[in-house]
DNA sequence: AATGATGGTTGACGCCGTCAACAAAAGAGA
DNA sequence: TCTCTTTTGTTGACGGCGTCAACCATCATT
C-alpha cells in the first residue's frame, strides 16, 4: 500500500529515468511521452498508468533536479563549515555549468499548475532556504534581520543565477569580450557579491565579522 | 525589390504581430503556426510564403523584441545624460515586469540556429552593448579599462537579469518572505550594485570618482 | 497572348497528447 | 482451486501540430 514493492522492472522508475535522459541531452522540448515509451519498448499509453499526464511527468523530474540540486548545494557546504557564500556561489555555479538542461528546467521553464503538485513547491522552495540560512547564518540568531537576512539572499541568488543564465543564454556567444575577462568572471563575481554583501551589513550597528579567510586568496 | 511596396494588408507584418500578440498572452509554447494562420482569416500554409519555417517566424519576433528592448533601454538612458546605471536598471527592470513573456523569449528561450538569423544576432549583441557602454562611460575612454567595464557589465547584467528572472520565477510565489522584504528589493539591489562597483572600482589606483549624483533627483 | 514569378489554397504525412475500450495478469476471498 | 476485482498494459481512435507537395490565381514582362 505504501510504495509498490518487488516488481522486476519498475516502469515508473525507467520512465522517469527515460525521461531525464532525453531532457538532460536535448531539453525540455524534446521530451515526448510517446518517445519515453518507444525507448522503453512498451506502448504508447502505458506511461499514463503511472502519470496522469506530461505535466505529472514533468513535475515529479523537476522536483527531483530540485532534490539533487538541494543535495549538492548541502554538499559542497558542508565540506567548510564556516558556509562561506564563495562555496555556495562556486557549487551553484558549477551546478548549472554541469547541468545545463535541468537548471534550465528548474528556473527557465513555467511551472505545470503549482496547486496540483505541492510536492513540487516544497522541494523547490527547501533549494532556496539553503541559500537563505546561508544568509542568516552571517547575522546573528533570531528573526531580528530576518529582513535584512532575506534581501541578501535574495541579492545572491539573483547574481548567481544571473550569472549561470548568461553563461548558458544564446547570445553570450556573440559577445566579444576582452580576452582575460571570461576566466576572471567567477572570481571577479565572488568578490562584488562579498562587497556588496560587507557594505549593506556595515551601515547596521552590528558588529563587523571577520567574514574573509584568513590565509592567502 | 528592396521591401514589399502597397499591399492593401501586409500578411507578412499581420502574422508577425498576431504572433507576438499570442506570444504576450500565452507564451512561446502556445505560439503555432496554425493559430496564427487561423486568426488571421487565412490558409494554415500561407504564413509559408513569408517565413520560411515556425523558428524563421520566431527569430523575427525575437529580434523585434531586442530591438524594443535596446530602444527602452536606450529612452530611459537618455532623459538623465549622466548614465547613472540605476536608471538603467530600472529601465532593465521595468522592461521585464512590463513584458514578462517577451523578456523570457529573449533570455530564455533557446534560440533558432544562429548561422541562419545573422539579424536577430546583430540586435541581441546591440542591447547588450547599451549596458556594456553604460559601464565603459564610468571608466576613462580608450580600450586601457575594457576589461574592468566588460566584468562590471556582465556582474550588472548578471544581477538585472537574475533578478528579473527570480521575480517571474514559479517558485518565487511560494517563498515566505519577511513583509518589508518585497518593497524594498528593487532599493536595495541597486544599493548593493553601487556597492559592489564602487568596492571594485577602489582598489584600481585610479582616482575615485564623485559617482553618486550630486544633488537631488 | 504566352510566360513566369508571386502569393495563396488544399490535401496529405507523420508526429504529438490523450480519451476509450479492451485484455492480461495478479491478488484476495471462498 | 475457482471465481471476482484491481491493477497494469495494449490497441485504436481523435484532433492538433509543422511541414512537404501539388495545384491555382494574379499580375508584370516579354
Amino acid at each position: 500500500m505504501a510504495t509498490g514493492r518487488k516488481k522486476s522492472f519498475d516502469l515508473k522508475e525507467a520512465c522517469v529515468q527515460a525521461a531525464r535522459d532525453v531532457i538532460a541531452e536535448q531539453g525540455i522540448e524534446a521530451l515526448s511521452m510517446r518517445d519515453v515509451a518507444r525507448k522503453l519498448g512498451i506502448s504508447h499509453q502505458a506511461p499514463y498508468r503511472h502519470f496522469e499526464s506530461r505535466d505529472h511527468l514533468l513535475a515529479e523530474i523537476m522536483r527531483r533536479c530540485f532534490a539533487d540540486f538541494a543535495e549538492h548545494l548541502d554538499r559542497r557546504k558542508s565540506s567548510d563549515e564556516n558556509g562561506d557564500h564563495e562555496d555556495m556561489g562556486s557549487a551553484y555555479l558549477a551546478y548549472a555549468a554541469q547541468k545545463p538542461l535541468e537548471y534550465r528546467l528548474m528556473f527557465g521553464t513555467p511551472w505545470p499548475e503549482p496547486a496540483q503538485h505541492p510536492e513540487l513547491v516544497k522541494y523547490a522552495v527547501h533549494a532556496f532556504d539553503i541559500l537563505r540560512n546561508s544568509q542568516r547564518a552571517r547575522y546573528g540568531d533570531g528573526p531580528a534581520h530576518y529582513a535584512k537576512a532575506d534581501l541578501d539572499a535574495l541579492f545572491v541568488w539573483s547574481t548567481l543565477h544571473g550569472m549561470a543564465s548568461i553563461l548558458q543564454a544564446n547570445v553570450m556567444q556573440h559577445l566579444v569580450l576582452a580576452p582575460e575577462v571570461l576566466p576572471r568572471l567567477k572570481a571577479d563575481l565572488m568578490g562584488k557579491i562579498d562587497a556588496a554583501l560587507e557594505a549593506s551589513s556595515l551601515p547596521a550597528p552590528k558588529a563587523k565579522k571577520a567574514r574573509r579567510k584568513p590565509a592567502k586568496r
